[in-house]
DNA sequence: TAGATTGTTAATCGATTAACAATC
DNA sequence: TAGATTGTTAATCGATTAACAATC
């Protein structure tokens, strides 16, 4: 099995290419071209040839890709096509924003529950994913094979949380929560920080209206 | 004023150095050393340096850098200061979620408004953020001076609603709708894509299956 | 065949890390 | 002074882009 190992930049495209290659599929075309994938996601023509060559060779000169065989490809490689099963942490706004977050299926990720402490909140539903007593976390994880833990609780309850799911093997963890959390290091962990987002857009608004008289 | 080119790798970076600092300054801390900034972040402490010396001189050798100075300089130079008027489009779970996020406020982002269809939710209002009809945006956008529109439609309304955005004189956009947005290129585009993220995790989550026997 | 387009090798560019003098 | 730590220059590393032969 080919594990080269992937530049992080080029597995960050990935995802892009295969949203991109799936709208054209809803559209009934057979075959693209390197340069309708990069002018669709904002990428270097050459770019995405390189990225696409890392995991082997996939089009065809003159032709192009073709769109069904190179999405299940991907799909293979990625991981897309194995279903993993995770649980949420912290049902409240930015929890159920991101369980109904249409993009889990393409990906077959299966959230199986959520949890939290809130007694009003136990027992109801969103998006058919039961919410369940942050108590019975911990049985449920050793119970279920659960792989990805998503972690929306407030900051201060966030390093509490990362280490019960540290505790009952899982392997990856969702971060929303804006702190650094600290875990043993086979865990793979990431941060979705809209601190990050927010900031580099308010420095270029900021600069522009430096560099303007 | 020095306004040399920023990398952008570590523009990314300095929001999590701010964020650290700022937790520092809450527990009454005055002087942190580039060591401590960058085992709280994950993050090289030559790495951290060089990053922060791209701004000036901030540290004194032997010393290390003054919480509160470095954060006023950082939050000067970042725009963190200088308050940013946006609207948010989509008053959904996603814009709801968004809305309450309390990192606004951090980097003096001020949301005028959320924007929706939904008769239902128009007059009510989320976190103090007033929810004003859609066909209101136009009018609003040429009353009140907003330079950041944030969108949290779906994806098939997103476009829609960058083109409104752009011909009433945005200057940035926060993307939360998964699709490529065709704007001019003097707006500065944000996309922040949950796909990317949980898309990287299923690959390394796939990956650790197969290396194992 | 001619035109289009791939995959790869080489060249460029940029970012990270290492080494170290300067400073407190 | 000795120890700590900064800021910067040089060396390394990695990613992007350019060039091009191979293929349809």
């Amino acid at each position: 099995m080919k594990t080269a190992e992937i530049p992080r930049p080029t597995l960050e495209r990935l995802p892009l290419y295969y949203r991109s290659l799936s709208l054209w599929r809803e559209q009934g075309i057979i075959t693209v071209s390197s340069v309708d994938i990069g002018r669709d996601v904002g990428v270097n023509v050459v770019q995405v040839r390189k990225d696409l060559a890392y995991f082997g060779e996939f089009g065809r000169p003159g032709v192009g890709y073709n769109v069904e065989y190179l999405m299940d490809e991907l799909g293979k490689l990625m991981g897309f096509t194995t279903e993993t099963k995770a649980v949420l942490i912290g049902a409240g706004r930015l929890g159920t924003a991101v369980v109904s977050y249409g993009g889990f299926k393409r990906y077959s990720v299966k959230i199986a529950a959520m949890f939290d402490t809130d007694k009003e909140k136990i027992g109801t539903e969103v998006s058919d994913v039961p919410i369940l007593d942050m108590a019975y976390l911990p049985q449920f994880l050793g119970e279920n094979e659960i792989e990805l833990g998503i972690i929306t609780v407030p900051s201060l309850a966030a390093q509490e949380v990362a280490d019960i799911l540290t505790a009952n093997d899982i392997k990856a963890i969702w971060n929303f929560a804006p702190v650094s959390l600290q875990v043993p290091e086979e865990i793979k962990v990431r941060n979705e920080d809209l601190a990050v987002g927010l900031a580099t857009l308010c420095y270029f608004l900021n600069k522009e209206k430096k560099d303007a008289p």
